[in-house]
DNA sequence: TCAAAAACGATCAAAATCAATCGCAAACGA
DNA sequence: TCGTTTGCGATTGATTTTGATCGTTTTTGA
């Protein structure tokens, strides 16, 4: 299909790098050209033209915000280095993503990475509650329908009965949840009950639902629990997640994959 | 109705290039010729028109809308260029909202500029389809409530009829409305339809509606009319309106300020 | 401090895109 | 009917962009 026959005009391409180094403050040269599927020539090339002109500042091994004040430090942060994890984990699950397709995303940073791997593809439709998200897919990508709803300032989502009130006009093929806390005995929870009923809603109007979790969250239990894992198609984390609990889960029947 | 045998005329043509760049915010050249079954020399033809026009900004490989943020310069001037009436118009909006009331704003860059304004309010609801607003406030301020629906992606907007199952559960004291036409003979007008449907909709649950526009929007005329001067409590405008048209509207018995 | 590893910049060749030109065919007006 | 105009497609050489290579610089870790 329309997939990504072929590549992005240059100015897409270097708007996408921008707004990358705005929304995570930094980004690595090696980053960028996996998620653009470019050279590390072009790469330089644009962070040199963005410069330029003023809207990145060049560092050894990537660029960071000129409108951030976050300086090198970033580099070796913990926050860093569990982005590579929820990247792979990104793109495993864009693997899924057929032609045509409609999708739901919810908050959160994993899904957000996710949201960034749609921008060339215009055959789709993307259900969101993530305003970041929104915002990453303004200017380009799929057909965006946002949830509207009350706006939660921590983190950045639509929640809240009104929400369901688009939720329930829509049919997604796939919905790829993050979450907060993911146990074998408590189920899936995150920290606001409002978020919790939202994506209990969506679960139910989802042709699969595929849960996005780096390996952190396992055993954690967060204050409000949402769907339960019997509503779970298939989950994606990384490989330090504890084999006991791939295993357990296969035993239920969930399918497990890991990036 | 049109004859399939043959192909679209050229006028046609280039408008279709002309709304394809605009809701894209981008096209390639390989695509539009795809798209529209002709050779690429005539693409490029039509583009160079469409450039000298200044309707789109060609780069290699294709080209940009003129009003996409991938074209930032135009962007830019387009809203500082009467950026001092607005601030002014904005300004003068602000004094009507009283404490603890909800309110509801639309999108454009005059009410933009009245979102800036609520930062440090937090008695406020503020409802609004306007994505951009909700980004503005996305740290601080009023409770933000997002009407939800598809995203617009030239006027950075939530439209379409999924916005109605959110507008119709809220009421706002105050809907202050901007608009892209205001005529006299011919109501309120804007680009889009579904734009149009969106204001329409609210101004009924509004208490009372706040038409906020600068004096270059008088006796302009869009694609898509909404509501009507019978719906309007107010226009708030600057003092280059011409008197007829104020008078006129004092006549009908809707107050007029110019800030 | 020193050596290995990573990242960088310059350069070049390949690929994609562009501009200029030509010829053809349909539409038009005398 | 005939010459003119206009729009289109095809060809070809020029230009731009991109990816790969290689020597140099910077960073990292002992």
């Amino acid at each position: 299909m329309i997939r990504e026959a072929h590549p992005a005009l240059a100015p897409q391409r270097r708007e996408r790098i921008r707004t990358m180094i705005r929304d995570g403050g930094v980004a690595r040269v090696e980053d960028l050209r996996k998620t653009l599927k470019v050279s590390v020539a072009t790469i330089r090339r644009d962070l040199e033209i963005l410069e330029e002109e003023g809207k990145v500042r060049r560092v050894h091994g990537g660029a960071v915000s000129t409108e951030s004040r976050l300086e090198e430090a970033v580099f070796e942060n913990k926050t860093h280095l569990s982005a590579s994890e929820k990247q792979k984990i990104a793109e495993e699950a864009y693997k899924l993503i057929e032609a045509d397709e409609a999708i739901y995303l919810n908050g959160g940073s994993t899904t957000l990475f996710l949201a960034r791997l749609l921008r060339d593809r215009n055959d789709l439709t993307l259900v969101t509650n993530s305003l970041q998200a929104a915002i990453e897919l303004s200017d380009s990508g799929p057909r965006v329908i946002l949830t509207g709803g009350e706006l939660r300032r921590i983190s950045q989502t639509m929640v809240g009965p009104l929400t369901s009130a688009v939720l329930e006009q829509v049919r997604v093929d796939k919905a790829f949840m993050g979450t907060m806390g993911m146990c074998l005995k408590h189920g899936l929870t995150t920290t606001d009950p409002n978020e919790a009923y939202s994506n209990d809603v969506i679960s139910k109007q989802a042709g699969k639902v595929i849960l996005l979790a780096d390996s952190s969250k396992a055993e954690k239990v967060c204050f409000a629990r949402f769907g339960d894992w019997d509503a779970v198609d298939l989950l994606i984390s990384d490989k330090k997640l504890p084999q006991k609990f791939a295993k357990s889960l296969r035993k239920r029947g969930i399918k497990v994959r890991l990036s």
